[in-house]
DNA sequence: CTCCTGGTGCTAGCAGTGCTAGGTACGAGA
DNA sequence: TCTCGTACCTAGCACTGCTAGCACCAGGAG
């Protein structure tokens, strides 16, 4: 193989792989897009592959099946959330008034992007979090609610207690979202608990 | 028609309708059974046919599709549930023993039988819950709700405190079940919540 | 006792699902 | 220009929820 042809060679296989990369995000954002306008019953490996234009089983060639999509749609929707919750915090000095803007910015992602929420924490997607091996963007979200949630920790073991208030948080979401709340009654419920954890 | 006629013929159909009602229930059991042994995603209408010993299509001469199936297991499950949450209540006469037996008969349910806490809080059956046609048992589970928030309530609005305290409780067990949370900590993120709404 | 009839439950099939095997056709390299 | 590898598509499998249409048998009429 000659130095010219070699060299060509690789940024051949390089051009290559950066398309495959980018159609691998192509599938990526087309099934975020499918469930967001319609629900996950929607996005079908058929209708995900008439989307991106090619054919159905170009899909697998990227990921391992149906679930390792759903699962890239959770990640990249971590990272989105996570962004959200960062600049929330941050824009208050006062800890209570951070811990709100988080709160507020928590539940408006979840109500705002139902179907994201749901591949990040309501499908059997096994992405297991307390463990080492979560992925960093899950780490960082729950990052940020250490963050918020630990200057006002008292005597309070700081991730329980940022364990307790997600999980609050998460449990006025889903109920929230399922019908199972009282409607018009977000700003209350937001202002009960962040009253018993400020 | 002669009396006796109409009497035995009425008769029958009664005797006809018991029957019909003994297998709605069989249908109702078997696809609980099924689903606690091997989650949701093997309830599948030929495996169910196949545990009660009948053809498919018998299926949908008692429920419209499996939705409704679901839906009726999920129904049952509140009746269960309830029962468990008065015993867990009225065995305590301090208002915060009370609270702490509810919410750990809850965990506890939820964490005993997943299946069947997924099909009445996480599936998207349509059981709208705050509205005035809501079935019997599911205002009545909401009721040990409220009953034992209701006394710690202080000045707060007691239907927006037990929403707020009913969903840290469904994030809790959703999200721990999901492997969300640390495992070994359930004790320590139930006392702080308690902590803080006792 | 016999015939008819209505309803119950069956077999077979449809459209759609996730996923895979096989072949084709095109572009890179000699 | 020819060959070869590979990237892609067509076709198909086993399964899903659900439905149409037929067979059979219990119950009532004569």
């Amino acid at each position: 193989m000659s130095s010219a042809a070699s060299i060509r060679g690789v940024s051949i296989q390089e051009r290559r792989e950066r398309e495959r990369a980018e159609r691998g995000r192509l599938i990526v954002d087309a099934a975020r897009e499918l469930a967001e306008a319609e629900g996950w019953d929607a996005v079908t490996t058929r209708r995900l592959a008439e989307r991106v234009e090619y054919s159905q089983p170009v899909l697998y060639s990227h990921f391992k099946g149906k679930d390792a999509i759903v699962r890239a749609v959770a990640v990249q929707g971590f990272a989105d959330m996570t962004e959200r919750l960062r600049a929330a915090r941050t824009a208050h000095r006062s800890p209570a008034r951070a811990l709100r803007a988080l709160a507020m910015a928590y539940l408006d992602f979840a109500a705002e992007r139902p179907a994201l929420y749901e591949a990040m924490f309501v499908r059997e997607v096994d992405l297991s979090f307390g463990t080492a091996e979560s992925p960093p963007e899950l780490r960082a979200a729950f990052g940020e609610f250490v963050a918020a949630v630990g200057p006002l920790a008292g005597d309070d073991d700081v991730e329980t207690r940022t364990e307790v208030f997600w999980s609050a948080l998460h449990g006025q979401a889903t109920l929230d979202h399922g019908r199972r709340l009282r409607p018009g009654h977000r700003r209350a419920r937001l202002d009960l608990l962040l009253g018993r954890f400020s």
